[in-house]
DNA sequence: ACGTGATCGAGAACACTTCTCAAGTAACAC
DNA sequence: GTGTTACTTGAGAAGTGTTCTCGATCACGT
């Protein structure tokens, strides 16, 4: 049986406080920013219990880091990311789910599972961006 | 200026030996076993090349390890893949792309690029696991 | 053939993640 | 509350994939 402990507790905490996707890392460092002396080894186990039970969603980031968020919901979602600051919109399309399907089905794959994700610049980014290349 | 040598030739006749995805370490390894004495720095230069030209695609795997393949078009394009054997198929879905073109813009996100891509079993690996499964 | 700078490769260094195991503690029975 | 016990924690070691360093090598224009 899993136990209650304070240390899954805070970072149950960090991922809520946090809007956008989190690195293991990141979230370390901001737990210990505020004083927490939780471990490392500790924030990872915690995400990957998380993620396991579906209370969190995870991604790669493009350069192949392990990306953490507490989403809106439980259901099956994908993911507008900003890549500069983590900004992220949850988007659904029962188009994108069907012909995923459809996809594996017709070539006789089975078990299928499929990555769907739309990197970006948000709004804010993308004007920032702008006036600092001038 | 590039220049041509046989590591990078190797390298590139390595993927198109292939059918599916590899790894960089699988592909040093499979020139390894042929004799090749190429080095393992070497081989990732040479797919990072190939892969920015455009020669080659790449995607994480879900383990988060990069893959390569010599894809039969410049095109841009998606994949199936199985994730027992590595058999890739390659697919296009315009409505996908300007789906994901559209979830960008409507949410003011620019400079969007996406991630899609389906895993699955593919039929030979299926029949194989089911009959080992009993 | 020569010169020069691009390329190579062995090993070190890196970044992220997982493992090890002794110490700590939540949960449960009494 | 006390005791028991098994789960959890955390520091550091280890693992894994990838990139970097830098002296040796070699492609290519002359
Ligand atoms: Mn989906
Ligand atoms: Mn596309
Ligand atoms: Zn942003
Ligand atoms: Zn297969």
């Amino acid at each position: 049986m899993k136990r209650n402990t304070w240390q899954r507790e805070a970072v149950r905490g960090a991922l809520d406080a946090n809007d956008g996707f989190v690195s293991a890392q990141a979230l370390h460092s901001a737990l210990h920013s505020t004083g927490s002396p939780i471990g490392l080894a500790t924030v990872y186990r915690a995400l990957a219990d998380l993620a396991d039970t579906g209370d969190a969603d995870s991604l790669q980031s493009p350069e192949g880091e392990s990306l953490y968020r507490a989403c809106s919901t439980n259901d099956h979602h994908h993911h507008l990311i900003c890549r500069n600051c983590g900004l992220t919109v949850e988007i659904e399309a029962d188009a994108v789910e069907t012909w995923a399907k459809d996809v594996a089905a017709k070539n006789g794959f089975t078990a299928a599972a499929h990555v769907v994700d739309v990197f970006g610049l948000c709004a804010d980014c993308t004007a920032t961006a702008a006036a600092s290349a001038k």
